[in-house]
DNA sequence: TCTGGGGTCCTAGGACCC
DNA sequence: TCTGGGGTCCTAGGACCC
């Protein structure tokens, strides 16, 4: 941990909005946003969009006119297309160091040990060209000695203008500057409740927090914020994350493009739910040792709200879709109460064991020992191949009047992918 | 009319046991 | 009848991230 790391933090820009200009151009000098699921919220603005005064995560609704109004243009997300982008933009980081850490679909770590230091943002420039003329999308590249400094660094590179793009701090000087003009809920790990604590107490940037009294920290941060105050001084506590770990648990849920009453369409929409979550399952050769099922109303919707949730242990542990469905619909009768309107409903399965892990012969039969594994291989297999819903358990509905509203999703770029422009 | 979804980690406190 | 302390395990919920 003491030991001196160069660590470099390559972010996307707006992400999904720099995806969607990569395949139309004329969205580009223009105020763009990318929305939620069922057209909800702003979650990748360009920098027109941010210029407007509009924060992240405002609803698309409240802001649709003054966009309109600067020629600007909403879309539905498109997650096909981002997921294709992200894969494009990390391929082309693994050609810039052996060590890399994909920390998000447009965020990755890099190790820049043994690298020579002199000519560190030559090459992080280098780094920003190469993807940009490869993959269309514009990057910042922040170097410095922890992954929370590399964050700092980063956050410099993106905003001002003069950095182009690439800011290491690695120099004494150049960083405490940096951390004295950052305010202290910009810092990774500092949400919003310890930023509001940390200003009560006087901390107010990122250099202050660096520096704060070690038994102030041990005694008002967790362990997780003893590692944030760690990583400011420099000392390399959160480490590269080379392998993507299993997940620990794996949730899917939806609201509704309109709102559900009837138990029926409830029905349906966790049994879809149930399927894909139990196909992620699978995909991580996992079987679910426990599972959820919540629902709730609109909650800014006037009314009564309800919000509630039911779980179950799976014993023995399992991934087959039809007997999770089944144990589902259980929960969900028992969660679900007549008479309110439901905007959400989802399904997480927690307690994951891999399969390696579950020994074949329980008295019990169990799922990979019979023929319903093979099943659901046959099913993974073909859904893989074909559209993802080529075959499905028939208590998902083939109506799903429940689905989320996509109504501004941009062509199908990624079934052409021979159109895909190659910049300049 | 219209306000997302998917994760991880940590801690406090309850239940239970001796 | 009232009184104890310590330990573990589990779960709900908070805080944070993108």
């Amino acid at each position: 941990m003491t030991k001196r790391n160069i660590i470099a933090l390559i972010d996307c820009n707006n992400f999904y909005v720099s995806c969607e200009r990569v395949f139309d151009p004329s969205l580009e000098g223009k105020p763009v946003a990318v929305l939620s699921n069922n057209d909800g919220c702003m979650v990748s603005r360009s920098a027109e969009v941010k210029a407007l005064g509009i924060p992240m995560g405002a609803p698309a609704f409240k802001h649709e006119a003054l966009i309109a109004k600067h020629g600007g243009t909403l879309l539905s997300s498109n997650y096909a297309l981002y997921g294709d982008m992200s894969m494009r933009v990390m391929q082309t980081l693994e050609q810039f160091s052996p060590e890399i850490e994909i920390y998000s679909i447009d965020e990755a770590f890099m190790s820049l040990n043994g690298f020579p230091t002199v000519d560190l943002e030559a090459y992080a420039t280098q780094i920003r060209d190469t993807v940009k003329r490869w993959t269309g999308i514009p990057v910042s590249v922040g170097i410095a000695s922890s992954k929370t400094l590399a964050k700092v660094a980063n956050h410099w590179a993106k905003r001002v203008p003069g950095f182009k793009g690439v800011l290491s701090l690695l120099d004494e000087e150049r960083l405490e500057k940096a951390l004295k003009l950052t305010p202290v809920g910009k810092v990774w790990g500092i949400g919003r409740q310890y930023d509001k604590f940390l200003r009560g107490c006087g901390i107010e940037n990122a250099w202050q927090l660096r520096n704060a009294d070690e038994r102030f920290i041990d005694r008002y941060l967790t362990s997780v914020g003893h590692k944030t105050v760690l990583e400011l001084q420099g000392y390399h506590a959160i480490s590269l994350e080379e392998a993507p770990q299993d997940k620990k648990s794996i949730l899917v849920s939806r609201s509704f493009g309109k709102q559900v009453d009837s138990l029926e369409e409830l029905k349906e929409a966790v049994s879809s739910h149930v399927s894909v979550a139990a196909q992620k399952l699978r995909q991580q050769n996992s079987l679910a040792a426990r599972m959820m099922v919540f629902l709730s109303t609109n909650r800014f919707k006037e009314g009564p709200q309800y919000s509630n949730s039911k779980q179950m242990v799976l014993s023995p542990p399992t991934a087959y879709t039809p007997e999770l469905i089944k144990y589902a619909m259980e929960l969900l009768e028992e969660v679900h109460l007549p008479g309110f309107e439901y905007k959400k409903a989802g399904v997480m399965f927690s307690e994951l064991v891999s399969s390696d892990d579950v020994p074949l012969n329980f008295l019990e039969t169990n799922y990979l020992d019979d023929k319903r594994k093979v099943l659901m291989d046959t099913m993974d297999k073909l859904n893989r191949k074909n559209r993802r819903d080529t075959l499905f358990v028939a208590s998902c509905g083939t109506k799903q009047q429940w689905q989320m509203k996509r109504a501004r999703l941009s062509p199908a770029y990624t079934t052409r992918w021979s159109d895909l422009p190659r910049a300049k």
